[in-house]
DNA sequence: TTGTACGCGTTATCAA
DNA sequence: TTGATAACGCGTACAA
């Protein structure tokens, strides 16, 4: 078992200096031919590779950027992750990869460690936990000491960093007005609390989208459910939750659902109490997963391009990494991702 | 914008040595009780931690994992991910992903980046194109070199390192042994190619399972698709190889499929063919993702215990980290992970 | 009790 | 054309 070879032991080897080795690697001209011919076919023979980590530690630079997402088993953050990592590798970058869990404490712990000079910069979407107790003093401080931040999907106007945003609003509010020009006229909207921007904005466009069209919203058609419960995990509780829905306002015929398994909820449980999809309801999602595109009936849905955030964020913050305007007036943009309804068999 | 503060920088603002600030945090005894207080104080204030890169460089310990797995939008993969990453943090190891995109230059090109030093070993899952081209050498050089791999799932017996794996074969002889007992007669299976290793034992499963219920397999039963195709993408074609078998095999009562997509694509197809399920055909999948438990009708599968495979995966690398034997005999280990029988609708 | 020197692997600068 | 030295940030053996 050899260990990886450095500069040292071929130095020594060829019983030349260190520095001319690093020379001879590097093609210097300050080097005889002779002497590079003989260090570099040494080099070749026994695979030398710089080591990373001295690199990092010269250069003050590790070219690696760490992601910071709630919950990896989730297609919309690993499709994220796909594109920032496809993006990274091409501009020469790895990622590294923390879980905040949804929880705020693991965010935070998460962020040290990795902040401690493992990594360059911050590619993250706000856990739910850290959105709800508003404790946002850990990403200022990242910032503060020079580390800069691109959240993507769940940002907070609190913070001023470069954001990636999916037009919520205007994505939602195209889903609804589709349901309303297929005719639907009653239309209820199952959202989260208004804690998660995302759900907050989504339902916004939702009552735009009626507003514009002369339909008065009612409050038994809005259905906040609360995701601090892990649906995954007591789905029967959200099944309960929609049919009762369902079962005070018979006259429903379309529903607009924040996420891929409110939706695909909605429609078994429509399906439980004798409703045909989409003759007598029509359903549309959000986020564009597996589920939605085989689902059956496959489920019409709002797409929010997650490989395309994914890489928009990567170039975003190595553009940052990579400019030399330390000095420069900071200016963060905020990159909107417009959204794009794709048309199943759950909508008419 | 302050930077991070250095051991170096405490010790010129207090006016002493290096060392004894380093001393002094570490609260070494031979250090005075005041300069600690004052060291202490100091750096709290400024938030001290010390810098990762520095360390590994110093201790040739990164504590990091590399894992580099074929595919992240991907359930099963996702999920691996984030067994190690609890077990890693846990341990206080950091993750860093590299994706191979089931590319064999990717992976080679990835593995190289992160053997440079970046991480202390790997978890890796194989990538098809590597398999089918059968060139393993950058596995068998990254151990020469002394970094540690742990291989999951995906693994070939041609290289000696530690390995997880799915009881594939049993998991499958279970699944179709349900499917006899449920009185099935004429069962198909859904695999694929013969390089992907755990296709081919899913198939030996079946077999076997068929022979000790004294069926004599049919070789039109058995549908070996080319997965070099990316199905999601050309679900059509999918579609219709299942559809051809169906037509030319009406009396076909139970499907055995090694995969989610597969199952579905098979429930969907029979659907069409105007049959029910479970009633005329029973179908029974691999791999428990979120596609099976949403699916209607939901699917009978084999899980695989993702996460757990995960975990131990990390565990059984930090151990070889942590453990002193340099010279010690390697002893590899190859653990097998016991499959699970989920039963829902789409068998009676 | 405190400080000096060294080494981890690299590169850049300057001296020979 | 080559080599010695310093520096990146840290911890530790040893000297003061």
């Amino acid at each position: 078992m050899k260990r990886k070879i450095t500069l040292k032991q071929i130095a020594r080897e060829l019983d030349v200096s260190i520095s001319t080795v690093s020379k001879a690697l590097r093609n210097s001209a300050e080097i005889s031919e002779d002497t590079k011919q003989k260090v570099q076919a040494f080099a070749k023979l026994y695979n030398y590779k710089p080591n990373n980590i001295a690199l990092s530690l010269k250069n003050r630079k590790t070219n690696t950027i760490g992601i910071i997402i709630p919950e990896i088993v989730h297609h919309f953050f690993s499709k994220v992750i796909s594109g920032v990592e496809t993006v990274a590798n091409k501009r020469g970058y790895n990622v590294i990869i923390g879980l905040s869990n949804e929880s705020f404490s693991k965010e935070v712990i998460n962020m040290e460690m990795l902040a401690n000079g493992s990594i360059d910069g911050f590619i993250l979407s706000i856990s739910k936990e850290t959105l709800q107790l508003q404790d946002y003093h850990h990403f200022n401080e990242t910032m503060s000491q020079g580390m800069p931040i691109v959240m993507f999907d769940r940002v907070v106007p609190d913070i001023n960093c470069d954001k990636i945003i999916v037009d919520d609003f205007n994505g939602a509010k195209k889903a609804v007005a589709k349901l309303i020009k297929n005719g639907c006229e009653t239309i209820a909207i199952l959202t989260t609390k208004d804690y998660v921007s995302v759900g907050k904005l989504r339902t916004q466009g939702y009552l735009e989208a009626l507003q514009e069209n002369d339909i008065t919203p009612e409050a038994n058609l809005i259905l906040k459910l609360d995701d601090t419960l892990d649906y995954e995990v007591h789905l029967d509780a959200l099944e309960t939750e929609i049919e009762q829905l369902f079962k005070l306002n018979p006259s429903v015929d379309g529903v607009f659902a924040v996420n891929e398994l409110y939706a695909l909820t909605a429609m078994k449980v429509a399906r439980k109490l004798g409703l045909e999809i989409p003759k007598d309801i029509q359903v549309i999602g959000f986020t564009d997963g597996v589920l939605s595109k085989h689902a059956t009936p496959s489920l019409t849905t709002v797409s929010q391009h997650a490989q395309q955030m994914g890489e928009k964020a990567a170039h975003l913050l190595i553009d940052k990494l990579e400019s030399e305007n330390e000095d420069e007036e900071e200016v963060y943009q905020t990159l909107v991702i417009e959204t794009e309804l794709i048309e199943r068999e759950s909508t008419k």
